[in-house]
DNA sequence: ATAGGGTTAG
């Protein structure tokens, strides 16, 4: 069609070829067409129409909409600069945002204003989304400034973008003040300060504004449940969530597989493995996400053998694993011992389906084969990832040194550690546990006053309950809960009936966990088992429960709470810091491998 | 002539 047209288009008048060519690259950018833009493009440069801001804004747009950056600045600099308007200024700095390098965005913007041109309503999104990828605290904050001088702040699109530039760069305070002045809040704007909450841990508070929204008359739209199912999910309100996804039922939003995709991971979340996978078998078209969620679900739960299963059904039925579902398959390899299987994973990650290795699945392979005892590999694998190695592949190494009694290579790894978070006790700790392990007592209280000098603060243990509604939280040796009586009295009754059942508790004085450092002899009071205590007191016999805790549970508590477990016939599931324990009939789901 | 928010991991 087009080379057809090409030879005729010489002839006919300008206006008239302007206005063809322009509607042949509306379908091209349309269709992301690229190759027939590229022809349409040489027509124009023919013709003498590419430099003209109109056709060039067009030509930007279809270059940007196939990654093409560098093509579409060759037609902005093409561009003479008198002729350079806001709408070619809009369409590159959208390039640069959506596509990157995300600083050229940002000095586009600058370049525009220097040159005298007004941002506008379109300007300040594409460049604050730019700050928000790049987290640029100082260049949003800039940006925001000429938006609230030329008045453009109180605009529903503005407010939305710098509600987001804030949210991603920590400054949750400054976005609820982005949000306050919008004028006109449309569902996005509501939608962005929800998210805005959520993912700076103010669960209660994203709640709140949607309650808020809900009351002046604002429909939840998908994106709406699926941030706040997702809310839940990460704070573990199942209650809350159970409301939204009632909520959502109610609406008719319980069709959208996004919707029930965020369902999937907030009942794996919650520990209702079975639920999330009836959620998951419900959805009608399936995608990466629906299938990373699920495998994800079964790996945080030890669950390797379904993880692995649900990873080949994926593959068998034509799904490409993305880097998301292989953070799952070898997290699953690693909590389940599968060092081999970990190993083909991991090969097969970048031999059969080109995804180059994260750090995150760098320290996936090292926790598996640091934990199989292979410190030395993991130390070596360490070594040569091409990108630096962050805290949690560390961590991942040091844990292993506690479990294999290695204190050299924990001494090692903990400089490495302290260069990297030296305000972080928790690290200070393991290496202690491995101290008094090897029963190296002088090492024990010397990097005990260390710690001490340096004034590191050590984060307070704490676990929390939901029962009937409402959080309940413990800190360790805590005797401020109402029912504290009551709670410890039941907490008396079973250690009675673990002793009778054969536990021994682990009186051995070394740090158990942070928490209970100057205070072995409160192991008994950790926060956790005060959670569970509450639990049993305060729920119908049988009941599950699921209590959350900040930090990792020790040693000994796992094993007490295998035997709570059993003696009162229910099943506990504990989300810690790094995983689910779910404890049943005196066993853990993570069979002690952990 | 062009727009802002959302799910999986860490």
């Amino acid at each position: 069609m087009l080379s057809s047209i090409n030879k005729n288009l010489t002839r006919t008048p300008t206006p008239t070829r302007a206005s063809f060519l322009s509607s042949l690259l509306n379908s091209c950018i349309a269709r992301s067409a690229t190759g027939p833009g590229k022809q349409v493009h040489a027509q124009l440069i023919l013709s003498g129409l590419s430099r003209n801001p109109f056709s060039a804004t067009k030509l930007i747009t279809l270059y940007s909409a196939s990654h093409s950056t560098s093509h579409a600045r060759a037609v902005f600099d093409g561009i003479p600069n008198r002729d350079r308007n806001v709408f070619v200024y809009n369409a590159m700095i959208r390039a640069y945002a959506w596509h990157g390098p995300h600083e050229h965005a940002i000095s586009l913007f600058q370049t525009m204003v220097e040159n005298g041109l007004e941002p506008d309503n379109f300007t300040y999104p594409f460049a604050l989304k730019a700050c928000s990828a790049l987290s640029a605290f100082n260049d949003g904050r800039d940006i925001h400034e000429r938006a609230f001088m030329s008045r453009w702040d109180s605009d529903p699109f503005v407010g939305a973008a710098l509600v987001d530039m804030y949210s991603k760069c920590g400054s949750v305070d400054r976005a609820r003040d982005a949000f306050d002045r919008v004028t006109d809040r449309d569902v996005v704007v509501w939608n962005s300060m929800i998210a805005a909450y959520a993912h700076n841990g103010l669960p209660t508070e994203a709640f709140e504004i949607l309650r808020d929204m809900s009351t002046r008359g604002f429909r939840p739209t998908v994106a709406t449940l699926v941030t706040t199912i997702a809310t839940a999910a990460d704070a573990a309100m199942l209650p809350q969530g159970r409301e939204i996804h009632g909520h959502g039922v109610r609406m008719g939003f319980i069709s959208q597989d996004k919707v029930n995709t965020a369902l999937v991971d907030m009942y794996a979340k919650s520990g209702r493995l079975g639920v999330a996978r009836t959620v998951f078998e419900s959805l009608k078209e399936r995608r990466n996400v629906s299938w990373n969620a699920i495998i994800t679900g079964y790996a945080m739960h030890g669950n390797a053998e379904e993880a692995l299963n649900l990873f080949d059904q994926m593959r068998s039925e034509q799904f490409d694993p993305d880097h998301i579902t292989y953070v799952g398959v070898l997290a699953a390899c690693s909590r389940g011992g599968l060092l081999e299987l970990g190993k083909k994973h991991f090969d097969s990650m970048k031999g059969d389906h080109s995804i180059d290795p994260t750090v995150q699945h760098y320290t996936c392979m090292v926790d598996l084969l640091a934990h199989a005892g292979q410190l030395r590999e993991a130390y070596d694998l360490i070594n040569s990832m091409p990108m630096s190695p962050d805290s949690a592949v560390w961590c991942a190494l040091l844990n292993a040194c506690k479990i294999h009694k290695d204190v050299e290579m924990g001494e090692c790894v903990l400089k490495k550690l302290i260069e990297l978070e030296p305000d972080d006790a928790g690290n200070y700790v393991i290496l202690s546990n491995i101290y008094a392990q090897a029963g190296k007592w002088d090492e024990v209280s010397d990097l005990r006053r260390s710690i001490a000098e340096k004034g590191i603060k050590k984060t307070i243990a704490c676990s929390w309950i939901e029962v009937k509604n409402q959080v309940h939280s413990f800190l360790v040796g805590d005797a401020m809960h109402a029912q504290s009586k009551a709670i410890y009295a039941e907490m008396d009754r079973l250690e009675g009936l673990m002793r009778d059942a054969g536990y021994v508790p682990d009186t051995e004085p070394v740090f158990h966990d942070v928490e209970n450092d100057e205070k072995a002899g409160l192991v008994r009071a950790h926060s956790e088992r005060l959670a569970i205590a509450f639990g049993i007191i305060s729920t119908p016999p049988g009941t599950r429960l699921l209590v959350n805790k900040n930090l990792r549970v020790c040693g000994d508590c796992h094993v007490a709470i295998k035997f709570i477990s059993k003696i009162v016939g229910r099943e506990i599931v504990i989300r810690d810091i790094n995983r689910y324990h779910r404890f049943k009939d005196g066993e853990c789901s993570c069979g002690d491998y952990w």
